[in-house]
RNA sequence: GGGGAUGUGGCGGAAUUGGUAGACGCGCAGGUCUCAAAAACCUGUGGCCGCAAGGCCGUGUGGGUUCGAUUCCCACCAUCCCCACCA
């Protein structure tokens, strides 16, 4: 053992060994628990950034936790390799995206490995490369088979920037989810498409099964972005004297969750965008305000939505519609705040019992009639109404609402509902916000979507012994439009059924397909007949421990819920949650810092305060997510050459709890690097003797010191045991092995002489738990000061410390002494000691005398081994 | 507008079930070692009053429940995040 550390030498030095015992790979053994440690899988962008780090540490530490006792861990890492900014750079750089591609994985991958990961290796997987894309293609295939992958003209989200159409979690607000600056257009497209909404039900059902190991928070945001809503649908017949004005439809469908107050309709209401608006400017009858309305509406895009506010605006068609539940003659109006995308875009509105329906109401001097009112309620029927009465429960009772007055609201939905379907005239029906997946994106760099398109046969899945459909090897990425269309023996080819000419679908699959199922593909990685053994997933899988940002919660989070649902319906898996527990790590932040004349500046460029180019005194802005645009970026790499990667995975994981936002400080790394020091050289100074040491514990006398020391040590075993492996809090497991480093050093210096076998036992056995219980956090130097204490065999697969409960049972307890619930006194008790004993030596005590002052006591709370309170008057 | 969180020293953060608030680290101050410095080690470090002993105050604000509240309840303030006309 060295007497310095240098963690360059021994980082290298351990890595190796790891290396070669194969420490890390393992294969499917059903004698042993097996636990399946997850971190979402990195885009290859060209270089590790500190969010990766922390992300990796996390499930690093957990990783080696679970190893160390006893678990069969998988724990593998991949690359997410197909998407836009390869092709980007392909362009611009008129290089290969395959090959920069590559060549960052090459880098990346460089990166990990100097991190000291435990990662399997062996199982790495890329998605772009086609031994994996072609089980994209195979599902596509078996989805189609089921009717669960479909093909339609629709109107679809479009980034100009991206040059390729997005699905709808990727186009939130109505802005591109990679370019924040850039609204989505809408654009008319032929597309594939996945039934999402087949599933849409359970996704939402089975988000109960998550609770408790998925954060609330995400939870709750997949709850609202499915967004199930029932109601009903009722058909509103357009009326007779209408004949002037009307040409196709004859009714207006809505939708409803409020069946139960269409007695106080006063108009119907249809999104700018509803075919009866086209229906009616064809025929010519539209006013001409009408018919600029509707221009207008429809052209406005979403920048100039959110500046235009919740402004309402509508104005009134000239068409009526005949309420079928009274016979009433109600205005259509079209209107900005009716949207197309949910319902069937059209509404009735009932102002007393809709807030926007009677904003809109107010502002066009619509009629508004009450139809519920609370139970109870002594006001007239035809008071005015001062605002919307919108409850929904059985507080509300129906009124003005002929046959069913008098019904509570719950009953009445039912009621009103069974109403219009035996009419005929309406149905219950189930709504939801989230839409099926678009998967077609107009790019090169991509899975090929594995089907034919012929003039005789129609859309030809490839026969599943031609996969996979390659990308290929000479495609042009520079060619404008769609590369893959404009390559002709790509695109041409013959139908599989009529072999007749045909030409190939050219759009390549959305990138999310491919992180929907990536870590089945771990389990198996190298298996060239199906995507993966079903012995195999159904030792490995689910996932138990999943670990990533949480900007993913209603991305990746929801297509990888769904596709375990239509993995299980194909027979492929067991189980319909994938991932068990999900941890969402915060982001790693650091002030920015900005220089009137240079603009941002990264942390390098700063000196003093001082900006370097210009000397101006700096702004530092806002602590933020590291970013390139803002330059406040700390480089890994950077950290590890001056620090060595076991500080900055101590840092990451000390700095902050893991869920939280962590910010980056030289500072706190030096505090790290300051730690492993001291333990180092506090194992440096004992390490010979301890390690040819080896008497029995029975025949050894303790000194107070050495029981103290020998107490501290189990009780940070236990502590760190359960910081890591229950509540997933590192900050605090670490904050524990610094204060048992405090507490040997204390030790050591409070030896007077030659420490004697007593003595050498209790080092010996705090050494060694420090560097066992230093492992997850710090692999490298833990494995060095393990070889150093004596040890041939690796520490990272060795057992995890046991405590000794009753070494760890303190001897004596520092009880507080409350007297009216504020502390007066502490004492010193045995701690066995009896409530009877800790009441007497509260009472004697000679502050709680004093303070008594003869005062009648008039109860004593005790808390054994936490506190006694004397409650007196 | 709706939903969700968070609020504790100069800073990051502890406090397992309602039971000693501020663990651990950073920073700061003082000291030891040294010709000197760095490193390291030791001591102190919530605020106010006090030479001290000690006292009072203190977990965003105001109430409440309780012997006892950072923790539970109500209202308010502040900050952040998500969804935003979803009928």
């Amino acid at each position: 053992m060295n007497e310095k550390y240098f963690p360059a030498e021994i980082e290298t030095k351990q890595q190796q060994r790891w290396a070669e015992a194969k420490a890390f790979e393992v294969e499917i053994d059903p004698t042993r628990k097996k636990f399946y440690c997850l971190e979402m899988l990195p885009y290859p962008s060209g270089r590790i950034h500190m969010g990766h780090v922390r992300n990796y540490s996390i499930g690093d530490a957990l990783a080696c936790f679970k190893r160390m006792n006893g678990y069969n861990v998988l724990h593998p890492m991949g690359w997410d390799a197909f998407g836009m900014p390869a092709e980007n750079a392909a362009i611009k750089h008129n290089a290969r995206p395959d090959q920069w591609t590559l060549e960052n994985i090459e880098a990346m991958r460089a990166q990990l490995k100097r991190l000291g990961f435990s990662y399997d290796w062996r199982r790495e997987i890329a998605s772009c490369a086609p031994e994996y894309y072609r089980w994209n293609q195979w599902f596509f295939i078996q989805m189609w088979k089921r009717g669960l992958l479909y093909r339609k003209n629709a109107t679809v989200n479009w980034c100009a920037k991206c040059n390729t159409s997005l699905a709808n979690e990727q186009a939130e607000g109505g802005y591109c989810w990679r370019h924040e600056d850039t609204p989505v257009e809408q654009r008319e497209l032929e597309q594939w498409f996945i039934k999402v909404t087949d599933y849409a039900d359970q996704l939402l059902d089975d988000l109960v099964e998550l609770e408790g190991g998925w954060p609330e928070r995400v939870i709750t945001m997949q709850r609202n972005w499915i967004g199930r809503s029932v109601g009903a649908e009722v058909d509103f017949a357009l009326a007779d004297d209408n004949n002037s004005t009307r040409s196709g439809s004859d009714r207006i469908r809505i939708f409803t969750t409020r069946i139960d107050t269409i007695f106080g309709s006063n108009a119907v209401i249809v999104a700018p965008e509803h075919e009866l608006m086209d229906e009616l400017i064809a025929s010519g009858k539209a006013s001409a305000e009408v018919r600029d309305f509707v221009i207008k509406q429809r052209a406005i895009s979403p920048e100039e939505r959110v500046a235009e506010g919740r402004e309402k605006q509508g104005i009134f068609t000239g068409l009526w519609a005949v309420n079928p539940f009274n016979e009433e003659k109600l205005p259509v109006w079209t209107a900005n705040f009716v949207v197309m995308g949910y319902g069937t875009g059209a509404i009735m509105s009932v102002p007393a019992h809709d807030e926007r329906d009677f904003e809109f109401s107010q502002k066009y001097g619509l009629p508004i009639r009450r139809v519920i009112k609370m139970v109870g309620s002594t006001e007239a029927d035809d008071a005015p109404v001062e605002a919307a009465f919108t409850a929904k429960d059985e507080t509300g009772v129906l009124i003005n609402s002929g046959q069913f007055n008098g019904l509570r609201v719950p009953e009445a939905i039912k009621a009103m509902t069974e109403f219009a379907e035996k009419k005929g005239f309406g149905r219950a029906k189930t709504n939801f916000k989230i839409r099926d997946w678009g998967v077609s994106r107009q790019r090169a760099w991509g899975t090929p979507i594995p089907f034919i398109h012929c003039a005789q046969c129609g859309i030809v899945p490839v026969p599943e012994d031609q996969l996979p459909v390659m990308l290929p090897p000479d495609l042009d990425y520079n060619t404008p439009g769609a590369p893959l269309a404009e390559h002709h023996s790509f695109a041409q080819t013959t139908c599989p059924q009529c072999k007749g000419p045909a030409r190939r679908d050219t759009d390549t699959m959305d990138t999310f397909v491919d992180s929907s199922w990536y870590y089945f593909r771990y389990c198996d990685p190298r298996n060239d007949r199906a995507p993966f053994d079903p012995e195999i997933i159904a030792y490995w899988t689910p996932v138990d421990q999943y670990i990533g940002g949480i900007e993913h919660a209603v991305l990746h989070l929801i297509y990888t819920r769904l596709w375990a649902k239509i993995m299980r319906d194909l027979g492929l898996i067991n189980f319909a949650e994938p991932v068990k527990k999900l941890l969402t790590q915060g982001m790693v932040c650091l002030a920015t810092a900005r220089c009137q004349e240079h603009d941002w500046l990264s942390p390098q460029e700063v000196i003093d305060g001082k900006c370097k180019f210009c000397e101006r005194q700096v702004e530092v802005g806002r602590i933020e997510k590291m970013s390139k645009s803002k330059k406040n970026i700390v480089e890994p790499d950077e950290m590890i050459q001056i620090y060595g990667a076991d500080t900055v995975r101590l840092f990451m994981l000390f700095a902050a709890p893991p869920e939280k936002d962590l910010e980056w400080s030289d500072a706190g790394a030096e505090g790290a690097s300051r730690f492993l020091n001291r333990v180092w050289r506090i194992v440096y100074k004992w390490h010979r003797r301890t390690s040819d040491f080896g008497p029995q514990t029975s025949e050894l006398e303790f000194s107070a010191a050495a029981r103290a020391l020998r107490r501290k040590t189990h009780q940070t075993i236990r502590r760190v045991s359960v910081d890591i492996g229950e509540r997933l809090h590192f900050n605090t497991a670490v904050a524990a092995l610094m204060e048992l480093t405090n507490e040997i050093y204390a030790f050591d210096s409070s030896l007077k002489g030659e420490p004697d076998a007593a003595d050498l036992f209790a080092l010996k056995e705090a050494l060694e738990a420090l560097a066992k219980l230093l492992a997850p956090f710090t692999p490298h130097i833990a494995e060095e000061l393990w070889q150093a204490l004596g040890h041939d065999e690796l520490l990272v697969v060795s057992p995890w410390p046991q405590f000794d409960a009753e070494l760890a049972q303190e001897e004596e307890l520092e009880i507080p002494v409350q007297l009216n619930g504020k502390l007066v006194a502490r004492v010193w008790v045995p701690a066995d000691a009896t409530d009877e004993v800790l009441r007497q030596a509260a009472l004697s005590s000679e502050r709680v005398q004093a303070r008594l002052d003869g005062r009648q006591i008039v109860k004593t709370i005790i808390v054994p081994k936490r506190l006694v309170n004397i409650v007196a008057r």
